[in-house]
DNA sequence: CTTGACTCCCAAAACGTTTTGGAGAATCTT
DNA sequence: AAGATTCTCCAAAACGTTTTGGGAGTCAAG
C-alpha cells in the first residue's frame, strides 16, 4: 500500500532521505535514520520490487530451464536441489523461476526469451548435451549461466558436475576384481553429456580388462528404460553377471527384470545417483553418489559469482563419486 | 540491447505509435504497423519486462511456496506438476517462481515478502495443512491464491484435491469385502490436510465394518517414516492382515518391514499416488491415484481466473480417487 | 462551407525506485 | 573571521514501458 512518497510525506522528508535512510546510507542522520526505520516498519513498508529492477536494472531473478520431455529433468530429488539453490539466492535478493520448454518450442526458445526480455540476470542449465545448444547461445550472449553437468563446448563454462568417468570406471573395476567378467551396462540416451561419460568409463574398465564392450544397452533414464534394457542384455546367449547401471531408476527398472527372468538374486547390479528409495528395494539397491553436501547451495553459490564476473574457469566443480555399499551388487558368483 | 526509444527513432515514429503497433492496436494504420513489426522482429526487440511490469502494476510472476522440511514438499513427481503448471502460466506471460522457506523462517515470512514486496501476482500452495496460517494470511491480504490441498479455514479459498476420504474408504471398504479383518492404516503427519483425511476415510470403513481403529500408526511421509511406522505394526499382538498406506512412499517402506518380519507375501498392502517406481516393487505396488490429467494445467488455469477475479467458490476441484490395480494388495489371505 | 466522423499519429504523464550533483547549515582550521 | 570541511538533506533525472488525452489531416454528409 505504502510507497516511498507517501512514507516521505508522512515524515516530512525528502524521498531520497527515506531512500537513502533505509539502505543505511552515512548521508543521513543517524536520529532520521531511526525515525525513518520506525516509521516504514510500522507501515510494514516494502520496496516495490518491479521499480527497483527498473531503476537498478536488474531483473533479481535466476531462470533454470526443465527440458519437459517426462524422465529428462533429472532425478526425483531434483526439487530439493533446486529449493537449497532457490533459499540462497533469496538470501543475495535473486528468486528462482523455473521455466519448462513448452511443445513446439525449444529449450533455445525458452533460452531466447529470458534473455532478451532482459528477464533474468542468469540462468542454470540442466542435463546438459554434450554439444548444447542452451550453452552456446548463452555464452554468444555473454550473459552468466551455470550447468549442472559438463559439455563438449570449446569455450570453458561455470559448471557442476561428477565425476561420471572416474565412478563408472571404479565400478567395473570392483565388479572385475570379485571375479565378474560378463559385466554389462545399461546406459542414458547418450546425446547426454553424463551417460556418455558414464558409459565411457565402463568401456574404458573394460577395456582396461581386455574384456569385450558389447553387453551394453541404451534406454531412457527411467525405471521403464532400465527394465527394457536389461531384458535385452539378458536375451544375451550369455548372459551378464554384473549391471553398471546410468542411474538409480534404470537401476530399480533393472531389478524387477532380473525378477522376472531367473527369480533375482542371481545378477550383481549397482546404480548411480543413491535415491532415498534404493534402501527400500529389494535387495536394497548398491549405488554411487556425488560427493560435497547443499549442492544446491553450491549451484547458487557459482551463480553468484558468475553474476560478479569472476571468469568461467574459477567456477568449474568436479566431484568425486563414492561408492554406497548396500547390497545388490554382492549377489553370488557361480562359476561360468 | 535496443527499446522502444531507439527503435522508434529508427523508423522517425514516436514511442507511442511503436508501442501500440506492437500491441496491435487499431489506431495505427496497417502498413505502419507491419513497417514497425519487421523492424522490431529484425532488431530482435523485446520489451524490457521490469518496466512494463512497472508500468502495468503486474510483476507477472505467481510463486510457490516450498515447505523446506525433506519429504514434506510432496511425491517425487511433483516437480512435473509444477511444470506443467508453469507452461501454461508462461502461455499466459506469468511466470512461475519456486519459494523455499529458509531455516528461521516461516512460511508465513515468506508470503509476507512476496505479497507485500508486490512481487506477485497470486501465490500456490502446497501440503496444506489443517489449519493453515498461510491461507488466513492471504484472504486477510485479498491476493488471488490456489491452494494444493483443502484446509479448515472457515472462508472458502480456490483448492484442488483428491477426495482422500473417499478413496481410502472403498479402499479399506476392498479388503474388508475380501475376508480382511485386521486392516491397518499408516497415517502421514495428522497436521496436513490431505493426510488427516485419508486417515479420517480409513476410519470411518473400519467403523462401518464394526471394527476397532487401534491398527494405525503414524510416520514421516516418505519411505523410512513407512517402515517404522509399519514395524510399529507389525510388532503388535494380533497383525494385520493389509494395510493402507497414506502415500505410495511410505507403502514402500512398509514393504520392507513386511519382508524384514515375515519374508513378504503374507499381508496386502496398497498406497497412493500412483508412483512410477510402483511399478517396478517387489511385489508391484498397488495404489490410488487422482483422476484427471494434466494437474498442473488445472493449478494454472484456476490461478489464472483467480487473479481474473472469479469468485472462490468457483474454483475448487475436489477429483475422485480410482484405484491401480497392480498385485500388493491381493496377498492371500490365511484363516486367522 | 461547415460539421462531424474517422484515421493516424504524438507529447506528456504516469509507475516507484535509486542515484547524481549539489545546497545550506554547522563545525573545524588557520 | 574567513575559508575549508563535514553533516544533513533535497530536487531532479533517470530506468523503459503503457496509457491518456488530444491534434492534425481526410472525407462524406448536411
Amino acid at each position: 500500500m505504502a510507497n516511498l512518497k507517501q512514507l516521505a510525506q508522512s515524515l516530512g522528508l525528502s524521498i531520497t532521505t527515506v531512500s537513502r535512510a533505509l539502505d543505511g546510507y552515512a548521508d543521513v542522520s543517524a536520529a532520521t535514520r531511526e525515525r525513518v526505520r520506525e516509521a516504514a516498519d510500522k507501515v510494514g513498508y516494502r520496496p516495490n520490487a518491479s521499480a527497483r529492477r527498473l531503476r537498478r536494472q536488474r531483473a533479481e531473478l535466476v531462470a533454470v530451464t526443465l527440458p519437459s520431455d517426462p524422465g529428462h529433468i533429472g532425478p526425483p530429488h531434483f526439487l530439493d536441489m533446486l529449493s537449497g539453490c532457490a533459499e540462497h539466492l533469496a538470501a543475495a535478493g535473486l528468486n528462482l523461476v523455473i521455466a519448462p520448454v513448452p511443445r513446439g518450442e525449444s529449450e533455445l526458445d525458452i533460452c531466447r526469451r529470458f534473455v532478451d526480455g532482459r528477464r533474468v540476470d542468469a540462468m542454470l542449465l540442466v542435463r546438459t548435451k554434450r554439444r548444447d545448444e542452451r550453452v552456446e547461445f548463452l555464452q554468444s550472449r555473454g550473459i552468466p549461466f551455470v550447468t549442472n553437468g559438463r559439455t563438449e563446448s570449446l569455450l570453458p563454462h561455470p559448471f557442476i558436475d561428477g565425476d561420471g568417468f572416474a565412478g563408472f570406471r571404479a565400478a567395473t573395476l570392483r565388479f572385475h576384481a570379485t571375479g565378474h567378467r560378463r559385466i554389462g551396462h545399461i546406459a542414458g540416451p547418450q546425446e547426454y553429456y553424463f551417460a556418455h561419460d558414464r558409459c565411457c568409463g565402463w568401456r574404458a574398465a573394460m577395456e582396461e580388462c581386455g574384456l569385450a564392450t558389447d553387453l551394453c544397452a541404451e534406454g531412457a533414464p527411467l525405471e521403464q528404460g532400465g527394465y527394457l534394457a536389461a531384458l535385452e542384455l539378458l536375451r544375451q546367449p550369455s548372459r551378464p553377471t554384473a549391471l553398471v547401471c546410468a542411474t538409480d531408476e534404470m537401476a530399480i527398472g533393472a531389478l524387477r527384470a532380473l525378477r522376472e527372468v531367473d527369480g533375482g538374486n542371481q545378477i550383481s547390479i549397482v546404480g548411480h545417483d543413491d535415491l532415498p528409495m534404493g534402501a527400500f528395494t529389494s535387495p536394497p539397491l548398491s549405488t554411487m553418489r556425488m560427493t560435497g553436501e547443499n549442492l544446491g547451495a553450491s549451484f547458487a553459490s557459482l551463480l553468484l559469482r558468475a553474476i560478479a564476473g569472476e571468469p568461467a574457469e574459477e567456477l568449474q566443480e568436479l566431484h568425486a563419486i563414492e561408492f554406497v555399499d548396500r547390497d545388490s551388487h554382492r549377489r553370488p558368483l557361480k562359476a561360468a
